[in-house]
DNA sequence: CACAAGTATATAGTATACTACATACTTTGC
DNA sequence: GCAAAGTATGTAGTATACTATATACTTGTG
């Protein structure tokens, strides 16, 4: 089990933006109930994940509250089975969208820079 | 010659964020000299163009800042030839890895598809 | 055992990217 | 020729995602 310290040194995020990640629900970790004498919050391995996970969904311009609905299907058992099939696949259809952006994006600007390396100085 | 509801229409983007990117150097318009009785604002072709590219690149994560350095590459006149391909070449290489996050995105919801897929109900 | 470092909580402030008025003028359609 | 629709300008408000500050308590280290 690890602390926040520990989270925020594995994955670089900032323990203030891990806070604000917990507060918005998508991880959460458990205070230890042997250790009556602090109340510090203890996080499993897979937090982690999730982590890493909003890490790199934010890079491709995923929200939080996107991020969310697939971190909740991951992870909560309250959602019923076709309900987290329901959202992953909707999930996959906007990847494969952001797929064909990115390359659209991708070939603009190869076009622009032939058209700048052709150019007189 | 296009006005500003014709980008919008064009685009989907609505107007007011249409003025909100001209405000922040995306685009660029010019009044007709013409004309004297108003001060209409139009754009060219090229417009449309940066618009959709605009779309994209907030789709796959690029903020506006980031999106305004290719911009600025593509269409000013004052950057010099090795300046600008520098900075195509780093969006080259930020697009390649958001490639690969995505890649991993999509993985990791497969992966989570498939486990919830062979959990009993 | 002092004290530096780590943690918890709460509140306020900031940056980015819009979005919504309000006001005023212009153009278009019937 | 008048109302509806379009455009310009300015200011204020909102949503998202942090980021900073202050305060207080706990833990680890020389």
């Amino acid at each position: 089990m690890k602390l926040i310290g520990q989270l925020s040194k594995e994955t670089g995020i900032p323990i203030g933006t891990i806070r604000f990640y917990e507060k918005s629900g998508l991880i959460s970790g458990q205070t230890n109930e042997e250790i009556t004498t602090n109340n510090y919050v203890y996080y499993g391995e897979e937090t982690v994940d999730k982590l890493r996970f909003i890490q790199m969904s934010k890079a491709v311009g995923f929200t939080l509250a996107e991020i969310k609905e697939v971190v909740d299907a991951w992870y909560k058992k309250q959602l019923t089975k076709s309900a987290k099939i329901e959202v992953l696949n909707k999930k996959l259809v906007q990847i494969n969208d952001k797929m064909n952006e990115l390359k659209a994006v991708k070939k603009q600007i190869a076009i622009c820079k032939l058209n700048i390396e052709n150019e007189v100085d």
